[in-house]
DNA sequence: AAAAAAT
């Protein structure tokens, strides 16, 4: 039994985890790669294996993989799990009833049932037949059966499982956490106090305390909701609408009030309407879609199992199958582990088991995650993609879909995949299926593409809260490039010790990201760096070095810009400014979250001319100082036809805005054929007298009775 | 031109 090995054996077994070149370490060797979202973190024993012998003259603590150091600074061996208890699998209950099935005929072939059927059901109105039913309990029972086994080890340890079998499962009931769906009763297993600290901290824990969020601000932030039959919003956490038992996970997250985005998105999604969501990270985004889907799974279970799989062998079956419901699809391996540690929280004791799956990782230990349950799954498009075609993965029960930077996931880089994924595979057709999609930024463009996604969406727009927002003091500065890192030294000396906020400094390529983060080592700058050309394992630990402050000071490039919430970031600096004023956006969105004050610093040289147009666009709307040289800049500029690069049809003013609404003006609307939605607005564009001066004091016309606007 | 995302 893995447990009783003497913690001398785990710490031979673990010497070698997450420590490159370490020289107690002797001759490398493979090290099972543990995830970090598959890591026990409070039950990591201490072993001295990491103790080195400490860098001479080092003065701060430096996470640099390539200085060799990174462990001395670390008392807690990166990648170590320490096994839990674990028990013979005597008495083993079925936690999960496959044969409790809603009111639904899920058998028809191609047809899969709709949202609103789905949500209709009583057991009483079961209108599948006898023998269907049987079917199901038959495969139920020998499904079920493994799957008690399997499911309950969700905190079950990884050293375990990989010397020995599924007897060493820990199949206690509600052990891991999850409870269960039978007969059409949601049985909630039984608190754990050990899980509760794992997912969310204990109250004293500062950085447990949510992050920052003010909410009396968020009275004053304008929401615009647009589109048919837009619901109320709600303006409190309360069941109805919400599940009684996602309330009580709501509570031991410690989130008191809905975000604006969260109030329209809770009885939107529970209408079964589908929602383009423009709204800032960190504005209660994660929770914006989390939230109205567990609540409609709490209520109404799990889908019965899919009709019998060609080359299905019952009971036989080496390889299951991962169903899931909720399927989120998110553009960086961060953001996901992110979103799914979110959904751990507010899945938790309930039947719903979170996964999330992305490269990068071993794909074992995500393939065993899978097995133990997978019912609302996070991932990339890439690995998901690769566990559909090795046949782990179906959709073909995915109830709701969310893309996540929808902006993001929808442009030329992803766009085939997600197309590929949704369209191409065993999804159900838009009208059977409910879509959610959350970006910061929306331009018209890819508000276009996501039509084919969407079915008669309700658009929302959350004023902008951390990115644009005054409470971010913009500063722009005028930098050659070869004068760059000596400001850059400047300004981190100028900042106070004292101040315990991390600074992420943004540049534009992985070179420039390696070469810069050594630079600011040499010094003797606490940094550390990310971006996609370094392995994942230093990719997480250099980001949780950034946050938990062992090194402040971060350099990223484009991975970092999206969707991270790290608390306590008071600076970003734009070393390099991206060429895409939605990156802007974006990047400097990392600070100021959510009510907080923060301050961004950009480097601008006549090499950034191409977004200076909208650059001074959005500083005035974000009642910024204005250089008197950048506007210069854009005079000069304003011959090659000031909004350069929006040829292709991108207006990105009203990136914030529903198309529909605000189809842009004529000359923008390009081929798109902005007016030729029928039933919508095509109305004046932005020169239309409509558009003035941000959310604050904005009049958007109320006239079109078929939208419904709501401030706060 | 670069970055991200599967191996």
């Amino acid at each position: 039994m893995s447990n009783g090995k003497p913690n001398v054996v785990l710490e031979q077994q673990f010497a070698h985890l997450g420590i490159r070149d370490n020289p107690s370490s002797g001759k490398p060797t493979a090290g099972r790669y543990v995830p970090p979202h598959m890591r026990n973190k409070s039950d990591r024993t201490t072993s001295t294996i990491n103790e080195i012998p400490s860098q001479p003259q080092q003065q701060f603590p430096i996470d640099n993989d390539n200085s060799q150091s990174i462990s001395q600074y670390n008392n807690e061996p990166e990648e170590q799990v320490t096994p839990l208890q674990t028990r013979r699998p005597n008495g083993w209950q079925h936690q999960r009833n496959e044969s409790a099935a809603p009111a639904v005929n899920w058998n028809s072939r191609n047809s899969f049932p709709r949202a609103d059927a789905w949500r209709g059901g009583s057991q009483s109105e079961i209108g599948y037949s006898t023998s269907q039913r049987n079917g199901w309990s038959d495969r139920a029972s020998s499904q079920g059966d493994r799957y008690a086994g399997y499911r309950n080890n969700r905190f079950s340890n990884y050293v375990g499982n990989r010397t020995g079998g599924p007897e060493e499962f820990n199949n206690r009931r509600g052990e891991d956490g999850y409870g269960s769906w039978r007969d059409g009763v949601h049985t909630i297993a039984p608190k754990n106090q050990r899980i509760e600290r794992d997912l969310f901290g204990s109250p004293d824990d500062p950085d447990r305390q949510h992050t920052g969020i003010n909410f009396e601000k968020y009275d004053d932030i304008p929401v615009e909701a647009s589109g048919n039959d837009v619901p109320e919003g709600v303006s409190n956490f309360t069941s109805p609408p919400l599940e009684a038992h996602l309330l009580s996970n709501i509570e031991l997250a410690r989130y008191s009030t809905p975000t604006p985005v969260q109030k329209f998105s809770i009885p939107i999604v529970s209408n079964g309407r589908d929602l383009m969501a423009c709204a800032q990270t960190g504005s209660g985004k994660t929770g914006g879609f989390l939230f109205p889907i567990l609540s409609e799974l709490f209520k109404h279970g799990p889908s019965p199992p899919p009709p019998e799989q060609p080359g299905y062998t019952r009971g036989m079956s080496r390889s299951r199958k991962a169903y899931p419901v909720g399927l989120i699809l998110a553009p960086t391996r961060e953001l996901a582990s992110q979103i799914y540690d979110e959904a751990r929280k507010f899945a938790y004791r309930s039947w719903v088991r979170p996964c999330v799956v992305y490269g990068g990782a071993d794909i074992s230990g995500q393939l065993r995650q899978i097995d133990r349950g997978c019912d609302l799954l996070t991932a990339t498009p890439g690995r998901l993609v690769d566990l559909i075609e090795r046949g782990r993965v179906s959709l073909c029960q995915t109830r709701y879909l969310v893309l996540d930077e929808a902006d993001r996931m929808l442009d030329m880089g992803f766009e085939p995949q997600i197309r590929r994924i949704v369209e191409q595979e065993d999804m159900p057709g838009v009208g059977d299926r409910q879509t959610l999609m959350f970006s910061a930024t929306f331009p018209r463009d890819i508000q276009i593409l996501a039509r084919d996604f969407l079915k008669d969406y309700v658009f929302l727009s959350v004023g902008r809260v951390g990115s644009t927002s005054e409470n971010i003091t913009q500063k722009i500065e005028y930098v050659e490039d070869e004068d760059k890192r000596s400001v850059l030294l400047d300004i981190l000396h100028s900042q106070p010790d004292t101040d315990r906020g991390l600074t992420l400094i943004f540049v534009e390529t992985k070179r420039m990201a390696d070469m810069l983060s050594e630079f600011l080592i040499q010094s003797n700058f606490p940094a550390t760096s990310i971006h996609g050309d370094r392995s994942q394992r230093e990719r997480e630990r250099a980001l949780d070095s950034f946050r938990t402050g062992r090194t402040p000071i971060m350099v990223a490039t484009a991975v970092a810009a999206r969707g991270l919430d790290i608390p306590n970031v008071t600076h970003v600096i734009n070393y390099d400014l991206p060429t895409d004023i939605d990156d802007y956006v974006h990047r400097i969105g990392r600070t100021g979250r959510a009510g907080n004050v923060g301050l961004s610093t950009a480097f601008f040289n006549r090499g950034n001319k191409g977004i200076v147009r909208e650059l001074i666009d959005l500083l005035k709307e974000a009642n910024q100082i204005i250089p008197g040289w950048l506007e210069t800049v854009a005079k000069e500029t304003q011959g090659f036809g000031g909004r350069s690069s929006r040829g292709n049809g991108r207006g990105n003013r009203g990136g914030n805005r529903d198309y529909r609404k605000f189809g842009g003006s004529s000359s923008e609307r390009g081929g798109y054929g902005g007016g030729s939605e029928p039933g919508f607005y095509s109305g004046g564009g932005y020169g239309g007298g409509n558009y003035g001066g941000g959310y604050g004091g904005g009049n958007y016309g109320n006239a079109n009775g078929n939208y419904k606007q709501s401030w706060w």
